[in-house]
DNA sequence: CGCATTTGACCGGCGC
DNA sequence: GCGCCGGTCAAATGCG
């Protein structure tokens, strides 16, 4: 746990990403949504403290609106995250560190804003965002422990695109089989279409 | 009944 | 100090 990182700035990846028109795929786990738009994130992509499995999205200068977005952020939200309840509640102890964690982003075209990475997701909140007309949704990896967290928006420039923010690494594998064939099929649908 | 989502309250940081 | 902002909590509600 001591080997950090120092990169403490966020990675984004920018992939744009054609997701091919299945139907409805997993209806109940999930967080995925019925016209069939998935993204497969399930397993590993090693490197470092997120797990981005299939994502070989190169890393790209973000484009200027995506990029406001997130970068302001960095520094902020680790303390947000840590510290919080100390206040007046008993329950929880901000004991964690003030660990700052890289947050990993990638747009998607989609009609759909949750797509399917394999992970089940439990929404904690929802808020609307300056300048956008579409909320930004807050979600948590429900596995016990497990501490990765994501958030949602869609952006109002171009409706088609979803932006997707993954925060934190996974402890345990994903739910699914990773050997489905949808699922390699629309790993294989994430580089291509580069956005510039 | 056991989950997940909804939604407003609340919190810490920051700029003024 | 106050108000805004991004983010989170938690009670109520919804759904299978």
């Amino acid at each position: 746990m001591d080997h950090q990182h120092h990169h403490q700035g966020m990675h984004f990846l920018g992939s744009l990403v054609q997701t091919p028109a299945l139907s409805s795929i997993s209806p109940n786990n999930e967080i995925l949504a019925s016209s069939g738009y998935r993204l497969n994130i399930g397993d590993a992509c090693s490197s470092r403290e997120n797990g981005f499995p299939g994502l070989k999205a190169q890393i790209k200068g973000p484009t200027a609106q995506v990029k406001d977005i997130f970068e302001s952020r960095t520094t902020t939200v680790a303390a947000a995250a840590n510290e919080v309840k100390s206040g007046t509640g008993s329950k929880r102890k901000g004991d964690q560190k003030k660990t700052r964690k890289p947050r990993f982003a990638f747009q998607t075209r989609s009609q759909v804003d949750i797509l399917d990475d394999g992970y089940r997701w439990r929404k904690y909140g929802q808020k609307g965002v300056k300048n956008n007309k579409f909320p930004r949704s807050y979600y948590r990896c429900t596995h016990p422990g497990c501490n990765v967290k994501k958030q949602v928006q869609r952006l109002s420039v171009d409706e088609g695109i979803v932006v997707t923010t993954y925060e934190g690494m996974h402890i345990h594998p994903t739910e699914k089989n990773n050997d489905n064939f949808e699922q390699i099929l629309n790993q294989m649908h994430i580089y291509p279409p580069l956005l510039m």
